[in-house]
DNA sequence: AGTGGGACGCTTTTT
DNA sequence: GCGTCCCACT
């Protein structure tokens, strides 16, 4: 019955057995998280201390709550049944369903995702005429979601809240966009979780329920929680405060969307007497490896402090390889070669990563290894469920299982196309607006009283006595069927079966996929969740493939080689990062790297390429200042470009922030010294207030080369070309 | 109603 | 260099 123990080191042996009162686990990359976590698991089973149905365990991804299932049931030795184990909100929709109408919503509430939150507030913000050009969107839904992260509601919301947005509208448009998502029976990605916080906050016999049901709580990357998760957690662990909480600081890299490190402090203010136990013995990674990772991360200031050190492992390995590279292409070049080099050595393409800032990166690589004819698959693409036949099949299915779904009605009604255009739909909202009910309700209203005629009748006829007919179908058929014939009949697959493009085999290809797994599911509306939170692409997993992906999508994932490429200014740190958060994103890069860099068991190839192709024309770049951060003796520099790091000490930055003025020599001057094209005719002076499309009104406080240094009133300060702003 | 051309704006990360 | 959006044309 202690066989699951033996093979845990004494702190990790203690993570697990400290089964009583809150604790913290502040664990290393690589010093064996997943094994305490899942360990734990099954000890508070096996030991008898409780039923799975009492475990709450709660991950971030979709892929850590598959891992810890299966590596659960395998130290019980069978599948483990009724477990609450899943990400914050697949849990948050399962409580969500049972209380729903404490939200103002029915069991039966769709999940938007992020393309159907984006359209119904854009709509809100037309309602409310706001000139939706001058104030984007995706800003106002960032916002929003930011509220959303710290558990704040409309209600909620304080004066000290209220930004510049639409001249302080932004909690009105919020207010409004609520009302549209109770009005669709529908929550977003952030409702999931703060309805559920402000039911257990205004229910103390719900809550109590809960509390009694959940004797222990495990939270995996919990430096990752934002602060309505820190307030969902707290909630149900208050009573009995059996919480376990297992997270790295040096590995907290959401912050942009709301995680907040400061949950782990928090977490001994609120939980007193909690035990802190400290795992740092690292089994992955080579010594030399685990050096280069130290000595980075050691640049960050306010760390919990956390010492990686190798717990017997190679003290030999490899140093890592820190490579300067002529250009862009030379640094894909180099990337692809070596690739077959190990391939040829006999390594596994499975066990070889490139692991990059931003998704755009990976296509150099791509096309590199396409001409190489080296397999590859980049991780984190479009999900499954993000493909536009995807989602137009999900459409049919919610406006199947619910009529009253405007969002999903209006992107099916005209497709395929049936000749229902914006005349008929216009006259649709018209209904549906004056009369207080859903699009499709209206749609009959339409078809009724002969508000549209001819073709578009008898499209709109065929499409209402369509779902007439699939519902009741969906009663004596069953939902695969249902469905299969759903999409069938409606002329959806006809649709793509007469495209010509190239695309279409596959498309049809995913639609199949999407019935057949819909076989998975007793019910539709089951299906729904899980396309919505679960799904992803599962493309030949097994097949023995490169990996490309971003540092995010790599966290938490490990390969004997990896490759990392685009350490220069601007690309690694990100200047955006640096722009908007400053100190703070500065480190939150650093850790980023640290993440990159502890993915690695043997081998690390760093590279930076002095001049990059950044969509038409070439950029003149500077290596990272990671480079500078490497402990010198513990990695190999090598490279045509080596030189450059002398250049950038060397040389003074024109104005504060800005990049160093780059000269002198060689043909890398060529590039580096090629002015800026000029930008327009008369330049925008220092002091001037300007308009920009996007960030608004704001004061420039400096400009050189076409760039201008930006305070906006609102978004904050930023570098623009000053094309796109005008003088106010 | 649907299609095609042109302008424009934007390039971070995602449950 | 790309996708999106808008408008004008068929």
């Amino acid at each position: 019955m202690t066989d699951h123990l033996a093979r845990l080191n004494p702190e990790q042996r203690e993570a697990v057995e400290t089964l009583d009162g809150p604790l913290l686990v502040l664990a290393g990359a690589g010093t064996g998280k997943t094994r305490v976590l899942t360990t734990r698991f099954a000890h508070i089973l096996l030991t008898g201390r409780a039923f799975p149905s009492q475990v709450l365990a709660v991950t971030f991804t979709n892929k850590a709550a598959r891992e810890m299932r299966e590596r659960v049931a395998s130290l019980l030795g069978r599948p483990a049944e009724g477990l609450w184990l899943g990400t914050f909100h697949a849990l948050g929709a399962r409580i969500l369903r049972r209380h729903a109408e404490q939200a103002g919503l029915t069991a039966s509430f769709n999940i938007l995702d992020s393309d159907d939150q984006l359209r119904l507030l854009k709509q809100v913000m037309e309602a409310a005429r706001l000139d939706t050009k001058r104030w984007a969107p995706p800003a106002l839904m960032a916002i929003l979601q930011r509220w959303k992260d710290r558990g704040l509601t409309p209600a909620r919301l304080t004066a000290a809240e209220v930004t510049d947005f639409a001249n302080g509208r932004a909690p009105e448009l919020y207010a409004a966009y609520q009302d549209r998502l109770r009005t669709l029976n529908a929550a977003d990605f952030g409702d999931l979780l703060l309805h559920t916080t402000e039911i257990l906050r205004a229910r103390p016999d719900i809550l109590a329920e809960y509390q009694r049901r959940f004797r222990f709580i495990l939270v995996d990357e919990y430096q990752d929680t934002n602060l309505v998760q820190y307030l969902w957690l707290r909630l149900l662990a208050q009573a009995h405060r059996n919480i376990c909480c297992v997270g790295d600081d040096d590995q907290s890299i959401y912050s942009w969307r709301g995680a907040e490190v400061e949950n782990i402090l928090r977490f001994e203010h609120d939980f007193p007497g909690a035990r802190i136990v400290r795992l740092e013995r690292n089994y992955r990674s080579t010594a030399p490896i685990l050096a280069a990772a130290a000595a980075l991360i050691a640049h960050n200031e306010g760390r919990l402090g956390k010492t990686l050190r190798p717990g017997g492992n190679d003290l030999t390995g490899e140093k890592p390889a820190v490579l300067a590279l002529w250009d862009s292409d030379e640094e894909a070049r180099m990337v692809g070669e070596r690739i077959e080099g190990l391939r040829g050595a006999g390594e596994s393409l499975a066990e070889t990563a490139v692991l990059v800032r931003a998704g755009f990166q990976t296509r150099a690589f791509e096309e590199r290894l396409i001409t190489l004819g080296v397999p590859y698959r980049v991780v984190g693409g479009l999900r499954f469920y993000e493909r536009a036949e995807i989602r137009d099949a999900i459409a049919y299915m919610r406006v199947l299982h619910q009529p009253a779904d405007d969002l999903a009605f209006e992107r099916i009604v005209n497709l395929p196309r049936r000749g229902i255009g914006e005349q008929a739909l216009r006259a649709m909202h018209q209904i549906a607006r004056d009369r207080a009910v859903p699009l499709s309700a209206a749609a009959l209203v339409l078809a009724a009283e002969g508000g549209v005629r001819g073709r578009a009748r008898t499209a709109l006829d065929g499409l209402l006595q369509g779902f007439q007919r699939w519902r009741e179908r969906l009663g004596t058929a069953g939902h695969v069927e249902t469905v299969a014939a759903m999409l069938d009949e409606s002329g959806y697959t006809a649709m793509w079966r007469e495209d010509k493009s190239p695309e279409a085999p596959g498309r049809l290809e995913n639609l199949r996929e999407l019935v057949r797994a819909l076989a998975d599911f007793d019910t539709l509306p089951g299906f729904l969740d899980h396309v919505s939170l679960v799904m992803e692409n599962e493309e030949n997993g097994g097949a023995d493939r490169v990996s490309l992906m971003t540092l995010h999508a790599a966290k938490g994932l490990e390969f004997d080689t990896v490759f990392l490429p685009g350490w220069e200014e601007g690309v690694f740190p990100n200047q955006r990062a640096l722009d908007e958060n400053g100190a703070k994103g500065l480190e939150e890069e650093r850790r980023l790297a640290y993440v990159g860099i502890t993915r690695a068991r043997r081998r690390v190839i760093i590279s930076h390429a002095a001049n990059r192709r950044i969509y038409a024309n070439w950029q003149a770049s500077i290596p990272s200042r990671f480079l500078d951060e490497l402990p010198e003796e513990q990695i190999l520099r090598s490279g045509s470009a080596a030189l450059a790091r002398d250049r950038l000490v060397s040389a003074p930055a024109a104005f504060p922030g800005a990049f160093p003025v780059l000269a002198r020599r060689t043909r890398v001057v060529e590039v580096w010294e090629q002015p800026a094209r000029p930008p327009r005719e008369e330049a925008i002076a220092v002091g001037t207030r300007v308009f920009h499309q996007k960030f608004g009104y704001g004061i420039v406080t400096a400009a050189s080369d076409g760039k201008l240094d930006i305070t906006f009133d609102k978004a904050g300060s930023k570098r623009v070309l000053d094309r796109f702003v005008e003088p106010a």
